[in-house]
DNA sequence: TAGATTGTTAATCGATTAACAATC
DNA sequence: TAGATTGTTAATCGATTAACAATC
C-alpha cells in the first residue's frame, strides 16, 4: 500500500531480470562506487544498455545521471519495493522429497519475499519431523491448517502423477498461486496463478545446443 | 549421425515444450487411443494449436492424418529422437548442499539425455561418500576427472559467492556447458553454453502477480 | 568544449495467432 | 456430403535493439 497504484504492465521477461540487477548491484554495496551506468550493467549482465534503462524506468522513478548513471543505492531499495521483499507471502511446500527438502532449506526466499511456513507429506517417516525448522505435517490437514494461516502459495514438489490431485487440495485450500516443480501441465480454475519450473526443459535445451556444436565439429 | 543434417532453428521456447508434449503423450500410452489431434494438445497443456502443429511440424516428419491427428507412437519416437534422450551427455555436479543432493537424486535426467557420473566439493565431511550411488570426490581432483572422462555438462550449486570460480575450473577442465542454479550471470568465453536456472526469478513473477489481484481487490 | 551517458521514439526481429484452402 | 482437422501463408503482437536529441 505503500507504492502508489501502478497499472504499468512490466513484462515477465523484466520482471526475471531484476533478481540479477539486485544481486549485481548488492556486490557492489561494499565498494566504493556510489553510482553506476547503464552500459557497465549490461556489460555486466550480459544484457543490452537500452535494455537495462527501460527495465530501470519500468520499475522506478529514478532518474539517472548524465555521464554518471544511477545512483546504486536508490536503485537497489526501488527494485526491492518493487519486487515486494519486504512484505512476504506465506507459502507452504506439499511433497518432502529430495527438492522439497532443498526448498525447504534454501535461505534465499526471505529475501525475495517468500517465507515458507509448513511442509507437508503423506509419508508416516516424515510427518511430525522438522525441516530446516520448518514443521512437516500429513496431508490429511492441509485444509484445516490453510484455515488458520494466511498462506498463499503452494509449492508442488510431489511426483508427477501427484501433481494434479495436490493442486486440486490446495486449490480448494483457498491457496492463490501455485508454484509447480512437477513435470507437468495443471489444470486450474480461472483467477489462479500457475508458475511452472521444470527443470527438464532447461536441460533439452542444453543437450540440443550440445548436439549442434558436436555436429558442427563432425560433419 | 543417425538424423540427416537438420540445420533447422528451433526456437528455445519450442524447445521447452517438447517435454510436455512428451510426458503428455506418454501418459496416453497406456489407453487403447493411437492418435491424438493438434486441437487436445493444445487445450490440454494449454497452448494455441497452430503452435502445437508447428512444433511438430518443426521436429518430426510424421504427417497428420486429417480428422483423425497424429499417430502418438511416432510422435513419442520422434520428439525422443529429437531430444536426443537416447544418447546421453555425461554430467559431473559441484556443490553438494541441499539443491545439489537433489538433483544427484533425481531419477528423470537420464530419460532426457543426462548422466550425472560424479560429484564435487571441497567439504570433507562429504568428499569421500556416495549420493544416489554417484561418488562425491574433492574438487582439487576435478579437472584430473575430467581428462579421463567425457563429461560434457557442469552443473553448478554452490553459493554465489562461489559460482564464477567453480565456472572457471569447469571450463578449465574441458567442459562444453554450464547449468548454472547459482542466482549469478556467469562470465565464460565464447563457443561455451550457460543455462541459467534462477528459481528466485520466478518467485518475482509469482509475488508481483500476487500483489497485482491483492491490488485489484482492496484498491 | 568534447564525450559519455540518459531517455525516448522508431525500426527490427521473432514468436504467436488468425485466416483459409486442402484433405479425408 | 458435412465437418473436423491438417498445413501454410499472412497478420498481429510484443520484446529487443537502433537511432538520436538532450544533458551534464
Amino acid at each position: 500500500m505503500s507504492e502508489k497504484s501502478t497499472p504499468n504492465q512490466v513484462s515477465a521477461n523484466t520482471l526475471r531480470r531484476l533478481p540479477y540487477y539486485l544481486s549485481y548491484l548488492k556486490s557492489l554495496k561494499n565498494t566504493d562506487v556510489a553510482y553506476i551506468s547503464a552500459p557497465v550493467i549490461a556489460s555486466e549482465l550480459d544484457l543490452n544498455e537500452v535494455q537495462v534503462r527501460k527495465d530501470i524506468a519500468a520499475i522506478s522513478s529514478v532518474a539517472g545521471k548524465p555521464k554518471k548513471g544511477f545512483e546504486i543505492d536508490v536503485l537497489i531499495r526501488d527494485i526491492q519495493a518493487y519486487i515486494g521483499c519486504e512484505d512476504n507471502n506465506c507459502g507452504i511446500l506439499v511433497g518432502v522429497g529430495h527438492l522439497g527438502r532443498a526448498l525447504l532449506a534454501y535461505k534465499g526466499f526471505e529475501a525475495y519475499g517468500l517465507k515458507i511456513i509448513a511442509a507437508f507429506d503423506s509419508d508416516p517417516s516424515v510427518v511430525g519431523t522438522e525441516i530446516a525448522g520448518k514443521p512437516v505435517y500429513h496431508i490429511a490437514s492441509l485444509r484445516e491448517f490453510c484455515q488458520s494461516t494466511d498462506a498463499a502459495i503452494g509449492i508442488i514438489t510431489v511426483p508427477a502423477e501427484a501433481a494434479q490431485s495436490t493442486c486440486d487440495l490446495l486449490i480448494k485450500s483457498n491457496i492463490k498461486a501455485i508454484w509447480n516443480f512437477a513435470p507437468v501441465m495443471l489444470n486450474v480454475p480461472e483467477g489462479i496463478i500457475v508458475q511452472n519450473e521444470n527443470i527438464v526443459s532447461s536441460l533439452t535445451i542444453i543437450n540440443k545446443k550440445l548436439a549442434e556444436i558436436a555436429g558442427s565439429k563432425q560433419p
